[in-house]
DNA sequence: TTGAAAGCGTTACCAA
DNA sequence: TTGGTAACGCTTTCAA
């Protein structure tokens, strides 16, 4: 069996075509002035040629590599998924492509993906949450492109925003429980500080608990994020044997709060009635669940979409420090997993 | 507001430490000779400048870009995601990074990502699904680098294969309901032929009735894939209301079977006793339902792992043409939904 | 262990 | 509309 050959170049096609390289290449790019006889003749000799631009030469002489960056948590989670989607169509029409890196809940994991992502020299970067290790900050404001961050309203933000307070999202959850009535009113999330969104919304969710004079002590940190349907399950059990007159639950996923659900049906609960339980995210499961379950929708495209749109912005301003911050409105979407009669 | 300026390079560290250019590139690898001091002046250097290597260059000049492109067929899938995953922890001690593409279940998008990625010179390709377009086929074979397919069985495989037979898969179905009792069967699965290895599992139940001599008329095409919870609810009403007989009913996915399930309990029917209910690709939500959904595992994860494995054997093999067969080995799980007593 | 020279395949720039 | 020349930032190769 033969190595693998060598890929025809530019001047291979030029060769053939009866051409100079250079034209080859503005062959290839619409907005070039080639004649159309000159054009189609390159064309053919490439396609029988097989011949394929190489982007990481024309990156490195046009210093534009047309990558644009993005880190999520995990990939296996429908709200970053329909982000990336957002994001993805939003820069088709740039022919841009996203390189993608999967942080896993992690700063530090984040501070060695940004830096691998930066080698390949993208145009712009996105990046999940407002947590971020000091080098890792280094790293991008030296990098000197338009950098978004998404899902957060940080406090030091990097450049842009594309985000939402995740406090304020949790805190119409209580603001809803009280309206129904409901007065010992607990809250699952993950354990340690990995999931910042996740934690700003437990304390989102119990400042707002006190100030409508409620006991925010009913609170259970269950696993390690992203918490799963199964530690859902777990918590919700573990919650009600501690606090058994607890009367609703948020938790800080819909995926939990379906594992939850689950589980009190399981021994027999009714929900609600029994207990009420309240998910975050608007995934597709807290629709199609029994009861539905009630939960906030944080338009997951849309920051993607939005994102997307900043960075076309800034890429055609050509300055780095832009510092916009586009507010997503979260929406409490109520369902009958939590409302009374 | 200033331009964004341009990064340092390595002629920028060299000259700040001292050094040529040259060593400064081997400072950067591991198992250059660089003596120690040399090396510790070197990363300082790069330190205080915010240098970052620029691998770009780096691929251009070694002809090693350090990708490995992927497509799958939808970013916001467990399954996929899970592959994705096995790869990308497989790959990590390699240092390569993933190129992805969705090419969201057609092979037309799936040619124009590809030949987007082949831009970038990937040293490996992996795709999703056995069914590619011709120039697809040809750019690939032109790419001399290995190709890995995955999820599926070609009949004609583009280079090594990880995969299983789905048709094969979807057959313990059959034999697990024909095992429980049950005899009027049905299928619902998605519109048109886009989704090859829906189709397959289809094809391959419908056979597997017929071998047991039973009723293969009772299908259902509903939408285009991938279905989606919303349209499994639709679809089993459909389904029951042409074929009341119905007793027990495979969804090409477990999140259709879930809405299938959802909307035959809306409906108070009892699943099972009334009709039971299947899936496809042991998903998390397949475990947790009420009651818990009979599916068909087929180890996600594992099929990346293998084809990271694969890979990292090709490119030290350096030959192209490698057309190993992994068989992967589909596992029914009987669950609730389907069992009787 | 270190350095100098010569590319890698493309595009920017200037000239024709 | 086309072509020649000089980068782009790195690594390969060869030499010291």
């Amino acid at each position: 069996m033969p190595g693998r050959k060598r890929p025809p170049t530019m001047a291979d096609v030029a060769h053939l075509a009866g051409v100079s390289p250079m034209t080859v290449s503005r062959a290839f790019r619409e907005e070039a002035s080639v004649k159309q006889e000159t054009r189609r003749k390159i064309r053919e000799a490439a396609e029988s040629l097989g011949y394929v631009l190489d982007s990481t030469a024309a990156g490195l002489s046009s210093r534009k590599t047309g990558f644009v960056a993005a880190t999520i948590p995990s990939i296996n989670n429908a709200n970053f998924a329909d982000s990336l989607r957002g994001l993805t169509e939003g820069l088709a029409e740039t022919g841009m492509q996203i390189l993608l890196g999967y942080t896993d809940y992690d700063v530090a994991e984040e501070e060695r993906l940004i830096e691998q992502m930066l080698r390949r020299r993208p145009e712009a970067v996105v990046v999940t949450g407002g947590a971020h290790s000091d080098r890792c900050r280094r790293l991008l404001a030296n990098a000197a492109v338009p950098v978004v961050e998404i899902w957060d309203q940080p406090e030091e933000p990097l450049g842009a925003v594309v985000g939402f307070s995740n406090a304020g999202a949790a805190s119409l959850m209580v603001d809803h429980f009280v309206e129904q009535g409901y007065r010992n009113i607990g809250f699952i999330g993950g354990d340690s500080s990995r999931d910042t969104r996740g934690l700003d919304r437990r304390r989102g969710f119990l400042r707002a608990l006190r100030e409508h004079g409620l006991s925010d002590e009913r609170v259970l940190a269950y696993g390690m994020p992203p918490i799963t349907m199964a530690q859902g399950a777990e918590a919700i059990e573990a919650l009600r044997a501690r606090w058994p007159e607890t009367e609703a639950v948020m938790c800080v996923s819909d995926l939990s709060a379906f594992g939850a659900l689950s589980a009190c049906q399981r021994l027999g609960l009714k929900v609600p009635g029994d207990i009420a339980i309240a998910g975050f995210g608007a995934y597709d499961i807290a629709e199609h669940a029994n009861p539905p379950i009630t939960t906030i929708d944080v338009s997951a495209r849309e920051i993607g979409a939005r994102a997307a749109a900043l960075i076309i912005d800034l890429l055609e301003a050509e300055q780095s420090s832009d510092l916009s911050l586009v507010e997503i409105e979260p929406k409490l979407l109520a369902r009958a997993s939590t409302l009374k009669g």
